[in-house]
DNA sequence: TATCGAGCGTACCGTACGGTACGGTACTGG
DNA sequence: CCAGTACCGTACCGTACGGTACGCTCGATA
């Protein structure tokens, strides 16, 4: 998957103040994400708008990009891994993958890319799945290949196997929160369907030695 | 999940032909789809669609309610139930979901749907979500529960089972398509994918006897 | 044949929003 | 103290689109 273009360079703090009234926007309904509102909520004038961000979709996409730049968690070097760190590792990815897709940032930022992929032009939706979907999964597959290497996991593609662990985590949750249902899960139901989610997981791919 | 008032009468022919006109705006790019555009593609006055719907959220929620009664297939009564029929039945369900959710026209009606849910007002999500995710799961679950009456499966909770069996099926597909990502699927890969979601099911849940 | 309603095509209105222009202000460097 | 720069606030422009009004045709009914 082709993300765009890569970020040209890292917005400064004023920048930032400006991206984050736009996420606040998303956030309080999609519709009223104009480039007034912006202005008024960031306290800046849209003409400084429009230099620096060329005009509305460089706006959204430098917001995509920034949020995105927040998620990313430092990938760790996997090393030592037994069938109880394999397990802990996953259950962070199932955690923290829920959690990023139940917030409510999330949720509106996905609304905002879903739609505009409708609509050809600067794929806000690529960048989202670069930074989301596919970013993960760069994350998660070498623990699962480093768990086979260590006699703990079975299976002959690990693209395949990290899909099968996505659809467990996240089952239908994110495109009934797209599509508006209420839905929101507190840290423990976050937790539990994390620790469900790798026992199923474990259930399929795991050896014996788990 | 509420559904958002019943539709009031199915559409004449005439209707049912706007209607598919404004399916057709929808498949080729979620930003053409204006009024002017459907009474064009039509071949009808713009008056007359707001005589029929009121307003364009009227016309699109007739969308939507016309999409759903094409998809809704008969649910058949299920009565004997062995570990091949129900390994068949599973095998049926799966392969539909799929074909549905991979159509351009699912795609499109649910970017719309996705978008309009961020903007409060007129419920296009919850509509999609109730004959979509929701029809399916009340589909499934008579299923699941005549496998576990007939000892070939194992779950405390249909609900939860078929959110497993939901996540198995289509894991990252949707999420992937409404981002605008190309991927379709032949009747052949659908297929192969709607059997390993049954094998992984089955590996989950069922028991010995399968 | 006269009447009537349904509906097509087109013209029109109001407004919201993307984008631009411009005056005013504060800070920086010489 | 002056020039330059960056930026705020506001006013402005053009257009696209939702919604309305109106004249016309056509088929049905008496």
């Amino acid at each position: 998957m082709e993300a765009g273009a890569a970020a040209p360079e890292p917005p400064s703090v004023r920048q930032q103040a400006v991206l984050d009234a736009v996420l606040a926007l998303m956030v309080e309904g999609g519709d009223q994400l104009t480039m007034d509102a912006v202005a008024r909520r960031a306290s800046c004038s849209k003409e400084t708008l429009y230099k620096w961000y060329g005009d509305r979709d460089g706006l959204l996409t430098a917001t995509v990009r920034w949020q995105a730049s927040r998620v990313h968690a430092g990938r760790e070097a996997v090393q030592t891994l037994d069938g109880t760190t394999l397990r802990e590792h996953l259950q962070d990815f199932a955690v923290s993958w829920l959690t990023v897709i139940t917030s409510r940032t999330s949720v509106a930022l996905n609304r905002i890319a879903v739609a505009h992929a409708g609509s050809r032009k600067s794929n806000l939706g690529g960048i989202v799945l670069a930074n989301g979907r596919f970013a993960i999964g760069e994350r998660v597959k070498p623990v699962l290949e480093a768990g086979r290497a260590a006699g703990l996991l079975a299976f002959a593609d690990s693209e395949s196997a990290f899909r099968t662990f996505f659809g467990l985590v996240g089952r239908d949750i994110q495109i009934r929160l797209l599509l508006g249902e209420a839905l929101d899960l507190d840290a423990d139901e976050i937790r539990r369907d994390a620790d469900r989610a790798v026992d199923q997981f474990l259930a399929l791919y795991g050896q014996a030695n788990t």
